[in-house]
DNA sequence: CCAAAAGTGTTCCGTCTACACCCATGG
DNA sequence: CCATGGGTGTAGACGGAACACTTTTGG
């Protein structure tokens, strides 16, 4: 093997994943209590040390998927983080991953599993190492966003209503939107489409369900909200 | 000392730097041909490890320092880079971070003694590795985050024209903004101050140099433009 | 005297915001 | 029958875009 770079040192690299959820009309993340050490027992992130034989990307998404068993998810990195003590038992430099995922998807059992809870954002406790800094810095990318992209829909089913879209709005950007408006906004966006199933869980009435068309937003890919 | 990680491996990392200019109406990057191996004579960013001493933040201001002799300039990290083989060396993540620069302010003589040079922007070669990703990555940031940051004033020397500063916004938009527009707009904000210089070198008239406030907008930080 | 850049207001149009009531249904 | 959430339109305010001529002066 060619060694190049001997000259300089090689450290470890992790991955830490924020995993947003939508329930209860509240923007949740997933957190844990570490089971390892250094830092046993404090509220952290979930993450993983990067191997040889995978690229960041593929990291963040392996460690996604021995979480939540799921695949496929929308993910963005959030940004490297490397201060030199940031983590108390070594050198270790962390990229941040934000997931965006629907609740529902997410079985129960695994999650008791694992030992992972539903945070909301409000109530986040005082993280392992620099995990608050990331955790601040994926909202505040994720509320930039979601104006100007449509992540929205990655929060929910498939099929949703008008009112819980909203709330995903609402939830993100921590105030009221007005609900004719909103409405008003939705119609003149095509790819989101009204279908003819009713939600009648949530409501007496009955709502309608709409969906988002990927494939019609592709093809004209503007989204503003 | 305690070693916690041993069964992951370690790998380099290094950060590289896409340093931006404003010269002649046009938005440029400094770019120079590799002196080492691999890749000797590609075009490339400039850029370095990260050593055990140093915070990711710190290497890219030793570098940045390193090449230019300029300190406390504006900085942000782009992103990390982390494919298997994105170096043709060896594993290497690499974590890239924006500079913006005033030209004038970097010595002739060592910018040809790091022989770097600067390239417009829509002239960007081919570059080494995933070099052309990262400047890429970088001017989409850079379009977005204009708008809303005082970032503009980076690339200007302290005291500017009206002219020049519109001359900035449409190298980083690459469109054309209507001037009485610009400047009504420009009147709003109290933190852009009319000095009582006047330059005479662009124009014949002699136009009113104006400055950039940092205190007076550091008491309100708000920009829009 | 003329070329070259500086400087200056108004009108129009589209977009965003505020706002309140009726509808359908399950319990 | 009533409590609960679903669904709808209009008017006024505001902000952005388009647009052309006068001023100053060095050469």
């Amino acid at each position: 093997m060619t060694t190049y770079y001997n000259e300089h040192s090689k450290v470890f690299v992790s991955v830490d994943c924020i995993i947003f959820g939508f329930e209860d009309k509240k923007l949740k993340v997933l957190l844990g209590k570490r089971k390892m050490d250094p830092g046993r027992g404090e509220w952290s992130l979930y993450g993983g040390f990067v191997e040889e034989n995978e690229s960041l990307d593929d990291a963040a998404n392996r460690v996604l998927l021995e979480l939540t068993g799921l695949k496929n998810i929308y993910m963005k990195q959030v940004g490297a983080f490397g201060a030199i003590d940031r983590d108390p038992g070594e050198r270790v430099i962390s990229v941040a991953y934000c997931a965006l995922i629907n609740v529902k998807d997410y079985d129960e059992e695994l999650r008791e599993e694992h030992q992972v809870e539903w945070i909301n954002i409000k109530d986040i406790p005082e993280l392992y190492s620099d995990h608050n800094d990331m955790v601040n810095k994926a909202i505040t990318l994720l509320r930039r966003r979601i104006s100007s992209e449509p992540l929205s829909f990655n929060l929910l089913p498939d099929l949703f209503t008008l009112t819980q879209l909203q709330h995903v709005y609402e939830a993100v950007l921590d105030d009221n939107i007005d609900k004719r408006n909103f409405r008003k906004r939705i119609k003149t966006i095509e790819y989101i489409e009204k279908t003819d199933r009713i939600d009648k869980i949530t409501s007496k009435r009955g709502a309608a369900l709409y969906r988002f068309n990927k494939e019609a937003y592709m093809e004209d890919p503007i989204f503003k909200l």
